[in-house]
DNA sequence: TTCGCCGACTAAACCGGTATAGGTTTGCCC
DNA sequence: GGGCAAACCTATACCGGTTTAGTCGGCGAA
């Protein structure tokens, strides 16, 4: 109150230099202290970064990433139709997670949405050639899927969502979703049917195939045949068009696994637009547990799947495999079943 | 195939100065023909990007941005509860459309999801300090909206997603959302409604009181007084709640517009629970068109919102303020209804 | 012929950090 | 008391572009 002091002096920017010459210390040793590193006396450092608070010093982000090469931000890069993308709340949820440990790290998310697998892998060169990001996050894994040898040759620190299979360099962070289609058909099983069929994603995906082949040994586990199975591409439209083709059968199936909650939504519309009941004609199980399961009627039985969990535990892999060079696997507590209305006891007969 | 060239001969990076050497010119001079800027001659200036393509030179963006304080990304900042987002396709589509026009021109787009208001405000002036963004969208305009204000202060470029209420300095994309409102209620008007109620989103939110007042002025304009009106935060369970109220009265409304998809999908599920039959019982419309919106049974009579083309709209203006200092507002042709299945004429009585 | 000027181009400073090769102290040991 | 190493710290060269202050040659006007 007293003082004409500095501090508003100039709205020039204050740099490393300024906070140098105040502390009467040398800009690496300012470098040295903010990095906390070896080689500066601790009262020293104390009142170097005493002195860059009181400046309101920030480092520059730009000058830092060009002479330490890092660019403190990570990558997402999503392939899909955005028409179809819109309906799959998963990225959402999984962003929100990456944020709540990104955030306080001061480290950015860098989102690409790309129409094709082509456009995926250019993208991936670019952003490692631009040096945008220090990391990605590879979603969406397919059967012998082509980016893990690009991001491998890129050298770009990755984080796959689940287990590939094929050899990978990158550290998986996985859930288990076999078992929750396998609750589903017990449960089934349990409440009485005995022709169940399945909504398959795409065999060409990882989650899809790994489902699907859940799905019939389940069946076979509990002794009711291999079970129908359609194959679709996870999109609403290809999940109605399913429900259609199964539930239009002379004998139609009384039960439907469907591979995801959006999905199993368009099989519930379709079978009352078909006039058939749900559940009492034809039980319905999804997969996700998307917030719509629980307000459509009736409310979807499903399995439930943490995007948001599963994406706080993938920014923190992604982290600590930039930081220290390697990162162990991680797997998240297995996806449970979720008893709602949408399936129950077979219609007699 | 038979010679040993070089153009692999290093894996170093080519820089600016291997451009030079190899041309025959300073570096400074490389930098105006890749910029391409007067004072150099057009053969040369030839002969150089010539070279530049040969030695398969990109220049470095860290050392772009260092020196030209630009950081070649724009930044997208979600405020809402992640539970929420997910069931809200708005911005896995609007993201589509940005993407677009940002690829082609190397820029990349920063992604921030924060939990509340606060996280918000905090989240621009990081952006801004750290350089992160040379623009940004601003999204889901409030009543007096303090971010217009935070942003302006920051001297952040800037383009609305929509015309605020206030006086704002930046250029505004937008697109009419009171006649697609107004035209829902004109529909139920002439099927024979009466007793039509609203389901509002938040008042607090530009485009929930507008598409209020759309609502209410429709109801007059067509003589059905005021209409009952439910106000919500735009969220499912909210929109279900809303629903659940409003068909429980005594003499519930033969019609119900609800302010977006999800919660007038969850109305349907509502009615359906409660018994009340959809459309012959209760009419129900919604906003936005969301691809649920075809699946569910009744399929959903709704305003089709373009997020996909306002994306990219958007990013267009952003792009065009940043260059050139400047933009002009857009306006984007108004969504109108699509008419499926779930509105029809009341039920006699 | 000479001056002035303009367009083309060069050299070097600069952006704001990081990294590294020295320089001082200081303390300890023989 | 000389020798040496560890602990601290400084000076300076980067990182790879952009930008500015000049330099230089040529041409039109005086």
């Amino acid at each position: 109150m007293q003082s004409t002091q500095d501090s508003v002096k100039s709205s020039a920017k204050v740099t490393i230099a300024d906070v140098a010459r105040e502390a009467g210390v040398s800009k690496g040793l300012v470098s040295f202290a903010l990095n906390d590193r070896p080689g500066v006396a601790a009262d020293t450092r104390a009142r170097i970064l005493q002195v860059a608070e009181a400046l309101g010093w920030t480092p520059s982000l730009r000058a830092r990433s060009l002479s330490s090469k890092r660019s403190f931000a990570l990558g997402l890069v999503i392939a899909r139709d955005p028409e179809v993308l819109g309906s799959d709340p998963f990225f959402t949820s999984f962003i929100a997670g990456v944020e709540t440990v990104l955030a306080p790290e001061g480290l950015a998310l860098v989102l690409s949405v790309v129409p094709d697998e082509e456009t995926e892998l250019q993208t991936y060169r670019t952003l490692v050639s631009d040096g945008r990001v220090d990391g990605v996050f590879l979603s969406d894994l397919r059967i012998d899927d082509a980016r893990i040898q690009c991001l491998a040759d890129l050298g770009l620190p990755t984080v796959t969502l689940g287990r590939p299979d094929q050899p990978s360099p990158f550290p998986a962070v996985s859930i288990d979703d076999t078992h929750g289609i396998a609750e589903s058909v017990r449960h089934l099983a349990g409440l009485g049917h005995r022709r169940i069929a399945h909504v398959a994603g795409s065999p060409a995906m990882l989650h899809g195939s790994r489902r699907q082949e859940a799905f019939t040994s389940a069946m076979r586990a509990a002794g009711l045949g291999d079970g129908q199975i359609v194959e679709t591409d996870f999109s609403i439209a290809a999940g109605a068009d399913a429900a259609r083709r199964l539930l239009s059968q002379p004998e139609p199936p009384t039960a439907i696994v469907f591979a995801n909650d959006p999905m199993a939504i368009a099989g519930i519309g379709v079978a009352q637009e078909l006039g058939i009941r749900v559940p009492e004609d034809v039980s319905i199980t999804g997969f996700d547990d998307i917030e719509f399961a629980r307000y459509v009627y009736p409310a979807l039985t499903t399995v439930g799947a943490t995007p948001l969990v599963w994406g706080r535990a993938a920014a923190a892999t992604l982290l600590g495999l930039i930081r220290t060079g390697g990162a162990d696997d991680v797997d998240l507590p297995a996806a449970r079943l979720i008893i709602r209305g949408s399936a129950s006891v077979p219609a007699p007969g």
